[in-house]
DNA sequence: AAAATTATTGACTAAGCGGTCATTAGAATA
DNA sequence: TATTCTAATGACCGCTTAGTCAATAATTTT
């Protein structure tokens, strides 16, 4: 045993670390530290909006000085920036893939396709980031294009392939695509935006929006409309 | 003629004026200052956000001094306020009237309502505010709380009494009603955002999005549905 | 164990902004 | 024209916050 042993214990095992399992006092994780700050960011921005957010907060949340921020990256625009790269692309792909195998009938595609990503995508912090975009869009016009090409625009072509199965297999009518898959989109955004900003995580709380509920709703009227077919004469 | 009429001109005729018609200088204008800041003021938050608008910028734009703005309004909160008031409000009420006459088919109601509200809110300057507020109602919860008593609230309910109406009628069948409203509402509230953050005002445009034929769609959908209603046999 | 390296940070700066107030000057009155 | 009243403002204050940097201390190297 050397005297370090003695005076204190070997700094892998009894080491104090804080609530996230990250050492505290001044370590040195310079492998670590970007995802830890990125993902900090992540919430702050998504709680607070991008000029909301302040730098000293990001900072405590990642357990890490205000000043290791700039370490990293080199101003609140290029963190941002890598907050919303590093979150986003992966997570649609696997979505992807889920759709594209589907057997069944398109109206149970449409509504797996709805419901799955609210559970997957629009409920979780990634939601969150569909209202960072259209929050800042004006302000970062680049990383709007960028949202647009890579997210947006591959979204809008996976629903947009769902409905066409439908027209193909007789089961839909011959649809305006762009506007339905457009409207079918819009739901499930509000969704996000309401939970965002009027939801359970606000006190200022409208209506209140059991989201599941909702997402079933929209079905039914996408699928049936909300007119009474009973009572005139069928065509 | 006067002394003063030879030093200098009728005030009325060829005194100096600003690129709006507002007279240069320092002139005392206590009627007219009002609207005119509270005009600048919407053109700011709409395109700066409420955290991002400056007070100085709705001065200048306002042609007025920053103190000037305190002397009418106490705080920049209360401008606010006073933006949505004059912008939402009235033009919600004046709505309402219109809405409640109505005589039609209840299609045609909700069909008019969409299309009219589109027509003298979302696509004016004051659709900018919907975005406004879901932007900033997590770090400014009392505007936010403002907005759901003031605007949302009424809005959602007006809808609702249409939505009731077609169902007393014997119209429409029997609805989620709260789900439902906040369904159509969604439609459009996303055209303001899409228009304010992806549409055409801003350099960055996604899929370009019809205004009228993404409404009149809307309300296909929601009345009929997309499912093929012929081949199925009759209920 | 001493020296060298460098990740980390506390303390600081400059800038921006909401809001205030004593002063200025346009208009009304006499 | 002189006086009064008050709309309008320039200059300023206190506070917040993005970003900087020299000093510090956790590692690594010797």
């Amino acid at each position: 045993m050397t005297k370090q042993s003695l005076t204190m214990p070997p700094t892998s095992t009894i080491e104090p670390h804080d609530p996230l399992g990250r050492p505290l006092k001044r370590t040195r994780r310079k492998e670590a530290r970007p995802n830890e700050i990125v993902a900090a960011a992540l919430a702050v921005f998504v709680d607070k909006g991008f000029a909301g957010a302040r730098m000293d907060e990001i900072a405590k949340q990642a357990g890490v000085s205000k000043a290791t921020l700039f370490v990293y990256f080199p101003s609140k625009d290029d963190l941002f920036k890598a907050v919303v790269r590093t979150n986003i692309i992966d997570r649609l792909t696997a979505f992807q893939s889920t759709v594209a195998h589907f057997q069944g009938s398109s109206g149970d595609l449409i509504a797996l396709a709805m419901h799955k990503w609210w559970q997957e995508i629009g409920s979780t912090q990634a939601g969150g980031i569909s209202k960072l975009i259209i929050q800042e869009a004006k302000n970062f016009p680049e990383l709007a294009a960028f949202y647009q090409t890579e997210v947006m625009g591959p979204g809008l072509h996976l629903m947009q392939v769902i409905l066409k199965r439908g027209i193909a297999r007789g089961e839909l009518r011959d649809l305006d695509l762009t506007n339905t898959v457009m409207g079918i989109m819009s739901s499930l955004l509000f969704l996000c935006l309401w939970r965002q900003s009027m939801g359970v995580d606000n006190p200022v709380c409208g209506p209140a929006i059991e989201p599941t509920a909702f997402i079933q709703n929209q079905i039914d009227i996408l699928l049936s409309g909300i007119e009474l077919k009973g009572n005139p004469p069928c065509v």
